[in-house]
DNA sequence: ATAAATCGGTGTGTTAGCGCACATATAAAC
DNA sequence: GTTTATATGTGCGCTAACACACCGATTTAT
């Protein structure tokens, strides 16, 4: 299906796979549509599908009682959904949603667990991004604590412009600021500041980045960082 | 050797395996001490040792270039220190520094690898612990990033009293600053207030819980919800 | 075309934690 | 017993982000 998947793209980590282990995994995949809004899984229930998306964005987000959710960990086409299952959990950690409509490949626990046993290469792909997750939820950690938040949205609108490959997605104020832990009007401010150095442009929901170079420098070390230690474990 | 035992202490990891496997285990172990200060590895440092420690505690921090340390785990008799290396990882993602001098049975990536491959037990152990882990960053970055300073130390002392076994412990305001990514009065000014309140007692270093009930009630949920999460996965 | 909903902007006062500087007090060293 | 180092306390001005409240603009629905 060479035009199907022109049109919904590819999973970089089934990427990595040999032909064959691609190919018996897909053949128990199936190719679901993500909508906005759209809640995939939330804290703690059990898990019944893993997702790896092709085209849309899924954040992944946790709330503790009485505090407002705070986004952990953003999956795009160079990821998946449940790292949990690596590691024989199937209980979810984080609420999944989808942020960026989409299509992903949605294999059925019981399927992963099969190819974890009988594929090697997939198995070591599942390991090196967890690793790679848990070295975001580090470096988010420390991010969240120091970095202002200008830094942080810059960062944040990287990394969304890196999974929607393309300097144009769609994300409200309110929307960034649940995934940051901040006010709307913290947004307002941060995201006014960038739009007057001609970073970016948005309106109703719309962002543009028109000088990603200028973006990277007023943003944090943090972006580079992950994209470092993904390349460095994930690289084909 | 029963009597060593009685003073070094048990790992509880450990103490999840079969006593064969355990046997085997410590048949490759070394039994090291722990000093105050003393660093046991650094971020991006390569990996030759996997720590269970005894009786001792241990931080793992992780710094970005141009801001404090900030705690993300404490290690003690509870767990093990280089989760990487259940991924196949064999880089450090933090440094780890001794808090509280003990011992702890030290044992080389190539003989847990061997076990990994030859000891399910251990392998599952390894696997949820990493889950553990895991689960306490997320906690970790939530918790940093919405509760009050007050609340993250009394936390903090509850973390260090479990794994010291004692109500009795020894640390200074500074490590704590850095623990928690704040500055030292910081520090000073939350655990005086815990002091006013006759819920801790310290001087010098030396801590004193006083009242463990009230300490709990001025934390946040975010110690509960750890140990759930830790006694849900490595019960025994 | 009007109403309703969504999205973004502004303004005022508050606060947790910061940076810096300096003051004690206890313990360890000589 | 005096010195030195370590550990804690205090004070002052500052700022990022908060809470709350309200306004304007654009899109969508009827």
């Amino acid at each position: 299906m060479p035009n199907t998947r022109a049109i919904i793209g590819e999973n970089r980590l089934l990427q990595l796979l040999p032909h064959q282990d691609v190919d018996h995994v897909l053949s128990q995949c199936d190719l679901v549509e993500l909508s906005v809004g759209q809640v995939l899984i939330n804290a703690n229930e059990t898990i019944t599908y893993a997702y790896f998306p092709l085209s849309g964005i899924i954040s992944w987000e946790k709330q503790i009682i009485g505090c407002p959710y705070l986004l952990l960990s953003l999956v795009g086409y160079e990821g998946m959904l449940s790292i949990e299952l690596t590691l024989n959990v199937n209980h979810a950690s984080c609420r999944a949603v989808v942020q960026k409509a989409g299509f992903a490949w949605r294999l059925p626990v019981k399927k992963l667990e099969y190819f974890m046993l009988n594929s090697p290469a997939l198995l070591e792909v599942l390991k090196n991004y967890t690793f790679v997750v848990i070295s975001q939820l580090i470096q988010n950690n420390v991010c969240n604590h120091f970095h202002l938040l200008e830094c942080r949205l810059a960062r944040t609108f990287l990394m969304l412009q890196f999974r929607a490959k393309s300097s144009e997605f769609t994300i409200t104020h309110e929307s960034l600021a649940l995934m940051l832990g901040v006010r709307r009007v913290g947004i307002t401010k941060a995201a006014n500041a960038l739009q007057n150095l001609n970073i970016i442009r948005y309106s109703r929901g719309h962002v543009s980045v028109l000088n990603q170079p200028k973006l990277l420098l007023r943003s944090c070390v943090c972006y580079k960082s992950d994209i470092e230690i993904y390349e460095k474990y994930l690289a084909k």
